[in-house]
DNA sequence: CTGTTAGCGCATTCAG
DNA sequence: CTGAATGCGCTAACAG
């Protein structure tokens, strides 16, 4: 049984309260402080977070709903939010909803239950109506990555029209002319990609015919099969922009299965920076997403909406640029 | 603000007890049940399982703890868990150690002083030492995949060195003599593995040369590098058995680099069977670990030793056997 | 089967 | 600055 306020309290005779106020920080007299670390430190006592937290009304816990817990960049994102949660005494209650929006809606539900403080979200739906509850119980939320077509939270992530658009640039600015596109046209992130590759396109007085456009769910699949699709047309596109993590590996996997490489072959250019890239060569041009920064600044707003627990005010949108990072992928095609 | 147990007693007229009761499966008068239900629905009451585990002494929360929760390993078992404890009705607090050995340690502190009902780790540390104040704490803990060298949990992973055996079988049936390891000597699984490896060719009298073995910690790179080596000796395998998913993953990237593919330039037999394995053409033989039932093991287990909280008696260790499953990737020498 | 009475471990009024 | 008293929301004995 672990030591209670109550057994220092016999040790050192002084009451509940001047042991409650040393422990969240008042001021007690030196002899007093010193009489309660002593005691502290024979007992091994440690305060009771959930003892705490029925009087304080705060868990200190926070809850982070991912779409999917097993692609690489929820993985990423847990590991800087639990960084970030864990210097600040919180911890982190994780809902995976498979890419299925009726899970989605319970995993919200059940850490209401669990009280937490907060929760960060990547969400699978595309509208926010699911969310409601969390707004009524006052319960902070903040969109990581995706936001929702219908309705407003803070959210952070980056602009990802703009991203695609420079990335898709860096092919134009390449000469290249037929170019082709990866993504998703049902997730946040992908439809703004998408809009993003289209404008680039539109801007430079390119054709995107419907043939170059290879869309669906993101997934490594949707990046292998895609791809070998596009390279085995009649009239093969010069430069691909992968959408997003999964569908830039599955590219890359399809390209060196047909014994092809870039950029002789094919330019391309990827989407998130995680594992993979750093070893592929030649190089990869990719746009990388700051998730160090995104994770860091999600957890500071969230933070914030907990602490002063007053009323959301407006939402606010953090969109960090991309970086698009150079690499030897793509092949200026008037050099030929 | 959520409605209490008092507002429905206020409403019903009832007693807490009897409420209480209710709540938790005890027997109550038909009529007072309808009143009861009654009330809950239109309070929306909902039980504060935080105020619940204050007399209890539960928190209805589980700690896991991985290693690194960016490999892809991590997502997976994550994936199932997650699952599995939330038809229990249970909270999954995560810890990333990130491979090391002293976050490791705080992380367990951290799930002790959160409360959690007990831990599922998959540790980086080969010494069970650190895990002593949950052991201390009466908190149950089941070692997922990796085990200690010096002391004994409850565990539940797959034979490692059983499986690297059969694997590196598969290859010597197929008349292979030169046959290399990529894996890692410094953790648990990669160990065994490697044993099972030293004892296939040994037992089939081959030769296991140092310049066959490429050694290290687990990851992508290795696979990469080790790959790459492997095939620009002068005296190169016929045949490479990858020891976990990210080596298998670093070592076909490197094989498509090269222009190499298999089986014909080289045979490959690798480990764990996600994502990627479902599209790479040709099909790559695999040691498949049953990841489902590992964690829906690992859970029960963790369950059973925390309702009966009797002391622990005798640690149990449950090892599935990997499934070798089929694939395009193996050649046989003797068909040449 | 139901109601009454005590706490779980802690923070927070209020006096002193 | 300190101490005694009160209650967070709920469960667990007991009586009735």
């Amino acid at each position: 049984m672990p030591a209670t306020i109550r057994d220092i309290k016999n040790r050192t005779g002084l009451s509940l309260a001047t042991i409650s106020k040393y422990l969240n920080g008042g001021n007690v007299l030196p002899k007093n402080k010193k009489l309660i670390e002593e005691a502290i430190e024979e007992l091994h006592y440690e305060v009771n977070e959930i003892a705490r937290g029925l009087v304080t009304n705060q868990s200190k816990l926070i809850g982070v709903m991912v779409y999917d817990i097993e692609s690489f960049f929820s993985g990423s994102i847990l590991h800087y939010i639990s960084y970030e949660m864990r210097k600040r005494g919180y911890g982190v209650l994780i809902c995976d909803s498979y890419n299925n929006e009726e899970v989605e809606k319970q995993n919200l539900k059940f850490l209401l239950n669990k009280k937490v403080d907060g929760i960060l979200m990547l969400p699978v739906n595309l509208s926010g109506a699911f969310v409601r509850p969390a707004r009524e119980a006052s319960v902070p939320v903040v969109l990581i990555d995706r936001s929702f077509t219908d309705d407003e939270y803070d959210f952070v992530g980056i602009d990802n029209r703009m991203a695609a658009f420079r990335a898709v640039s860096r092919l134009i600015e390449n000469h290249h002319r037929k170019i082709a596109v990866i993504t998703s046209d049902v997730e946040y992130t992908g439809m703004a990609r998408l809009e993003g590759y289209r404008s680039a396109m539109y801007q430079a007085g390119l054709p995107a015919p419907e043939k170059y456009q290879r869309l669906g769910r993101h997934s490594f699949e949707l990046g292998y099969v895609s791809m070998k699709q596009l390279l085995a047309l009649d009239d093969p596109p010069t430069g691909v922009f992968l959408g997003n993590y999964e569908t830039t590996l599955g590219g890359i996997m399809a390209v060196n299965e047909l014994g092809l490489s870039w950029p002789e072959d094919i330019s391309i250019i990827g989407f998130d920076d995680l594992i993979v890239s750093k070893v592929v060569r030649p190089k990869i041009w990719m746009a990388v997403q700051p998730m160090g920064e995104i994770c860091s600044k999600a957890v500071e707003i969230l933070m914030s909406s907990i602490e002063e627990k007053k009323e959301q005010i407006t939402p606010v949108k953090v969109h960090f640029g991309a970086l698009i990072r150079e690499g030897s992928s793509i092949r200026d095609m008037e050099e030929t």
